[in-house]
DNA sequence: TAGTGGTCTAGACCACCTG
DNA sequence: AGGTGGTCTAGACCACTAG
């Protein structure tokens, strides 16, 4: 029965997902420990290890030293959005990137960005054949990206050009549906109030604050993406 | 120089993250391979590989084989949204979780979801603290499923008792914003065409459809989440 | 076709945690 | 205190692909 042998962890790991499928291990059931997993396939215990692992990145197991690894009795999905840059979105979509700088200028940012200090205040629209896109309104911190103050912005926007140059260690995003605004709607082409989705994102390095910036998208926009990363199904 | 040894893969990651951000290897640049690396931080390959794959899963790598390992030119930011259960969700919160079963029956799908069969109409509203939270609508395939024709739904939330019951291969989902319909206003509490967050995913074991469902928050809802998983930061 | 990453092995030691 | 997962090693072979 375990002289067939099953070596490569996306084999071992598809094994362990179809049992955990077809209910031989329902949820909350302890799993064997990775010794006798590694004898039962005939595999070295890396191999089960590196299988089990990516399981329980993927939410499906939960693992504690001592105590063993369980199936999840939540099961939490995990969607992973990418963040790209707003003109490869749009290019990647087949149509034709547009870019419109609208202000650029040194300011006080409001007092929910928690800054006392100046900072540089960019507005700016894309737009994807011609049609507004997105409306973006960012702030930046010169303190810690001070070679933004040379940009004029005007060409290049603030979001192509910080991803190339201001590297971050961590940040937040947050989705969520707002009315447009007077600004927003008038740029967007929407009926005031209209419902937008609105995407706003700070990025740290270490303790500074890069930038801030609340993207509004014209109505209609929608994040799509896949559940079940690449080769992790479950 | 290379006599002190960085043994563990973290460690490793953190060297090479601060690296791509001192600008050491710059976007674009190509890195040593792994040999000599492994050689320069005295450890083994496999230590190495552990650590640039980890760095690559977060989009600051690329990696292919012969071609070697490049920094990547845009490193894409990828956010993870938990998708959890309805319930859990609030209660993290600290709230108090109510349910509301609206209607249950069988019926034909309507076309945009493909299906021809009847299916399992399930119609709900979740609460929070007795305020409406979501407005979840949901078609239940029931060749797949076919235990939930058993189900009354009445207590248990088809969200909750599919978690645990029918396992999934993979899935799609979408994050969008949109003006909520009559139903939506007047189950949520509020204004007709007001901005609400819709999330609809559909759900795929194999080849089958398992489910397919339309959340609709009420007003002033958003996600989440952080950029920068864990202890991969950049 | 040769160089690079991808993976596997067999063994070892360590860190953590439950009982 | 002992069992379990987490990690590292030194070496090997394989898979992919750029040149």
């Amino acid at each position: 029965m375990s002289g067939a042998g099953i070596r490569s962890w996306q084999a071992i790991q598809t094994e362990v997902m179809r049992r955990i499928h077809a209910r031989e291990w329902p949820p909350g059931h302890t799993i064997p420990n990775e010794v006798d997993l590694a004898r039962e396939f005939g595999c070295a215990r890396a191999t089960v290890n590196r299988a089990l692992q990516s399981l329980a990145d993927a939410g499906l197991l939960e693992r504690r030293r001592k105590a063993g690894t369980r199936v999840a009795l939540h099961p939490v999905g995990k969607a992973t959005v990418d963040i790209p840059v707003i003109r490869q979105e749009i290019e990647e979509r087949g149509l034709r990137y547009g870019y419109q700088l609208i202000a650029r200028n040194i300011d006080i940012p409001p007092p929910r960005l928690g800054g006392k200090n100046a900072a540089l205040h960019v507005t700016a629209l894309h737009t994807a054949d011609g049609a507004p896109y997105v409306f973006e309104d960012r702030w930046i911190n010169t303190d810690t990206v001070p070679g933004a103050l040379d940009q004029p912005f005007d060409r290049i926007s603030a979001n192509e050009w910080l991803v190339t140059t201001a590297p971050y260690t961590h940040g937040d995003i947050g989705f969520s549906a707002q009315p447009a605004n007077a600004t927003q709607s008038a740029l967007l082409d929407a009926r005031a109030n209209a419902p937008v989705f609105v995407i706003d994102r700070t990025t740290w390095d270490g303790e500074d604050t890069v930038t801030t910036v609340t993207l509004t998208y014209a109505p209609g926009y929608r994040i799509h993406t896949i559940i079940g990363t690449g080769p992790v199904a479950f």
